[in-house]
DNA sequence: TTAAACTTTCAAAAATAAATGAAAATAATT
DNA sequence: AATTATTTTCATTTATTTTTGAAAGTTTAA
């Protein structure tokens, strides 16, 4: 296999991969295309390479940038902008699952801890069920939270050194 | 709040959470009924309770129990099938981890690995951001990987009242 | 065996999400 | 300050996903 084909099935599987969670498949394919770009590109480049309008570029790198996975470059007597895309895979993981955390886990935790308080007539079979299983649910996701925590703080070495030992 | 409205909050939210997670909204949300009813649903019930339309329940029904989250009862005297959810967080968490490692994960770990084998000019800076970054994922993916495996062979009390002490 | 109860299927419709492209806005250059 | 290069916006179009509902299929029981 030669370097263009594996570019392309690296594009198209980083695209899979996005849009199975949640993530627009375009956006995941400008990722990679960047992640695996030695130079910054500009839209112009990434329009061609993925053959998708200027807007949809325009948007796509601009949300890129929102998530923190990809930087603006200026080149000294280019009039363009350039986009790089972070290359280390811990801080992708990191950035990604602060980013997910903030938007998505959060709410729902807000809700979660809401509907904990809620009271009612614990003879009520619908009643016990309803708090049984959204007290467990948020004790779940309130763990998940802490462990996002711990990893958003921890150090790349402690992360791959240490952890996925435990887990052997 | 009283108990309707919560409940109506929580299917809510679960819809929400799951939509953008790439799980079907509907899905979430008869998760969410199944899972805060204290007695197994029919299709009927289901069907009007969450407004939707008999083909749409059953095949929602289906995937649940594809996933492995909702299970089929036969009630004797009765002819009509009612429908139940696992209601142990550990265990449905343990089997979304399973189904989407097998349905996503996996395949993105075979291309990696065919992708990591790529031969080509070591000068060539195209060549050589293309190598490290599909390494560096790739060790990511497999280290993710190694983690789930863990996690599924775990024992609840093992995870809950293990792991999650080390991130404190 | 046949009629009623219930479940499944799937083509078509509806809803939702994403992409386009031309026009407007902005920024740099002459 | 006018021209040109470049970026951004957003109404419209296109593509994708989800839902519907009626028909076909299946099971049960009289």
């Amino acid at each position: 296999m030669e370097l263009a084909e594996a570019k392309l099935k690296f594009i198209e599987a980083w695209g899979k991969l996005g849009s199975e969670w949640g993530i627009n498949r375009t956006m995941a394919q400008v990722h990679a295309l960047l992640l695996v770009s030695p130079e910054a590109l500009t839209t112009e480049e990434v329009m061609a390479e993925l053959s998708i309008s200027r807007g949809n570029a325009n948007m796509t790198l601009r949300d890129l940038i929102d998530w923190g996975l990809v930087e603006k470059q200026h080149k000294t007597g280019e009039r363009k902008e350039f986009f790089f895309a972070e290359k280390d895979t811990w801080v992708i993981a990191r950035k990604v699952a602060e980013e997910r955390k903030k938007r998505e886990l959060d709410p729902v935790l807000k809700i979660l801890g809401q509907l904990t308080e809620i009271e009612g007539d614990e003879k009520d079979p619908a009643f016990k069920t309803f708090k049984t299983s959204v007290t467990d649910i948020n004790k779940l996701a309130k763990n998940v939270n802490k462990t996002l925590d711990t990893m958003l703080k921890a150090e790349e070495s402690w992360f791959f050194g240490s952890i996925f030992k435990i887990f052997k």
